[in-house]
DNA sequence: GTGAAAGCGCTAACAT
DNA sequence: ATGTTAGCGCTTTCAC
């Protein structure tokens, strides 16, 4: 068995109570105590246990993370600002994906829970209707949704504003000249961002007078493949869209290579704009158009205001508030003005 | 406060021993008492607390994950294949990033050792001399190291053969007439496998009778430049190499950008060569060539070796075995057969 | 089949 | 400045 405070006290001849103060209080012993108390934890290589202490104390000083998959980058980049974040504030992490499974996303704030994680950083399919969240809020556990961004509700978030960001976007291709400018998504019903994505763009359309074309919602969220039947209707210059907006950089790139096999050239042929600007796009030749968002500070600040909100939950429930930050267009040259087919 | 199994057995009018039955043996109880626990349990919103329970256990279904960064995919898909695997078996993951610091490999892992996780997975910048492993040696914590290839010690770990993997690459560029075949690499002594990689290439030149090029050793293991001034010495064909190989994808598609900026043609002017295989590098357009390693796989195997130390390790203590995994060099277009510049 | 009680490692009154 | 003790939530003998 591993040494505990217990042994500590036995070896150095003193109360167990004296050995916790050294290790939470040091001023509050004796010098001479100390280094005797000291000197028996380096021989017998006493390392505090947590679960004791946790147990005592309620509380873990560890956080829970569940993001839809890693596989992602964009939620190792959010889960990477989180982990250095917590580091520095002495907080752990306990991480759980989801596969974008809505049931696994219950299943792992139950087990987080169980854990008595002190809060949860996660993201949803739906921040509006999540039964996840409402056990959450049920049990009065801090939490920050990152990427969700809940329109109705009051749910603490750190996010951009994908309305406006999409609307950016889009409206940046319109400037250029398209119309024909089409979306590609995941299945909307797996990610509320996404749909926020689209209504952006069908702002944008609308304002500007154009026919918004019913968006291609293809089955994964991340490396996939356009039906083959699909685009092949990309084939004639007059059906296909001059440009494509996607709901992430994983969709985006993932269609340009299918672009590129059918023969078609990006931006020649087709403009494509991402969203997420993964750190990778801009290695891309063309270096992939996408919005920017910063995924690490995303990240980090969620993780601050958990701990914010976790730290005054002292005696009242202190929800932990909402965050906007900023977007850029980043503009590459998979994007370029609209010419004329014919 | 949450609700313990004392008032659960409060409310159901039995004693806490009968709900902790319940809760473990639900066999060994009877139906009628059964159903009046669980029905308190209902009424209550009981969750059991697994501090309590890791406490008295002695063990945390958790395991401990600690490695470079997840700014690298390879990493971020590793720990996805980790969590998945872990999942499966009803383990949680405690996650820390070390930013290639080795300082912080130690303080990461005393942090998950305090909080006594059943056993630990990580990538360490030395796996020889690495006094992180020592610990965990000493303390027999059960471990498992993942893309360390130790050669000389006996320590378990999951990786492909880095060796023998850089030298199929680069005697693959070799037979393509490539001569001047130089590595580019993050700092070898921040990473073990970037140096048993360089001995790779070594062989591989040695045994085809071709001098080797000092390797390009760069500040970052990510993301990155090659300094201005040397990335000028590119310009002059018969100085430059007609190939580099590179430690990791990541510096791969970096440099690729820079040679693009510096007005030269991936692989007309220079075939890249990459390690590691990560998706993103089958999108890019050319194709980047690389040695494909199946992260996820990695992570997937090195969680089920851990475990099953874990769990054998009832009485004695029980290293964990250590695996190769096999590589694949990926040939895309980044990499074409050596033609005479002048 | 069920209950009583000890104890995992730790902290925080409370006492001295 | 230090010691004594209770108890956090849980499992597991040991009785009955």
């Amino acid at each position: 068995m591993r040494p505990s405070i217990k042994q500590v006290a036995l070896e150095a001849g003193v109360s167990i109570a004296t050995v916790s103060r050294l290790l939470n209080q040091p001023d509050s012993v004796s010098v001479d105590t100390a280094s005797k108390v000291n000197q028996a934890i380096e021989a017998l290589g006493f390392r505090p246990n947590f679960t004791g202490r946790n147990l005592r104390a309620g509380r873990s000083h560890t956080v829970g993370v569940v993001v839809p998959t890693l596989s992602n980058t964009v939620f190792a980049q959010c889960l990477q600002g989180i982990e250095t974040a917590a580091r520095q504030r002495d907080y752990s992490v306990m991480f759980s994906a989801t596969e974008y499974r809505q049931q696994d996303e219950a299943a792992a704030v139950e087990l987080l829970l169980a854990h008595r994680v002190d809060g949860v950083i996660l993201t949803v399919a739906d921040a509006e209707a999540s039964t996840t969240l409402d056990v959450l809020d049920r049990e009065r556990i801090p939490y920050v949704l990152v990427y969700n961004q809940p329109q109705q509700s009051t749910r603490p978030s750190v996010s951009v504003d994908n309305h406006a960001a999409a609307y950016d976007a889009v409206t940046h291709l319109i400037k250029l000249g398209h119309r024909r400018i089409q979306m590609l998504a995941g299945q909307f019903h797996a990610s509320d961002r996404a749909l926020q994505r689209y209504h952006g763009y069908l702002q944008a359309m609308q304002q500007h007078g154009l026919p918004p074309l019913a968006p291609i919602e293809v089955a994964r969220h991340t490396y996939t493949s356009l039906a083959l039947e699909y685009l092949q209707t990309f084939r004639d210059p007059l059906q296909r869209p001059s440009a494509l907006f996607c709901s992430n950089d994983l969709l985006a790139l993932s269609v340009m290579r299918d672009l590129r096999a059918l023969g078609l050239r990006v931006p020649d042929d087709v403009s494509v704009m991402g969203f997420d600007g993964i750190p990778l796009g801009e290695l891309m030749d063309p270096m992939l158009s996408s919005v920017e968002q910063p995924s690490e500070q995303i990240g980090g600040l969620a993780l601050r205001t958990l701990v914010t909100a976790i730290e005054e939950t002292q005696d009242g429930y202190q929800a932990a508030s909402s965050h906007i930050l900023p977007h850029t267009v980043r503009i590459g040259a998979s994007v370029k003005p609209f010419t004329n087919p014919l």
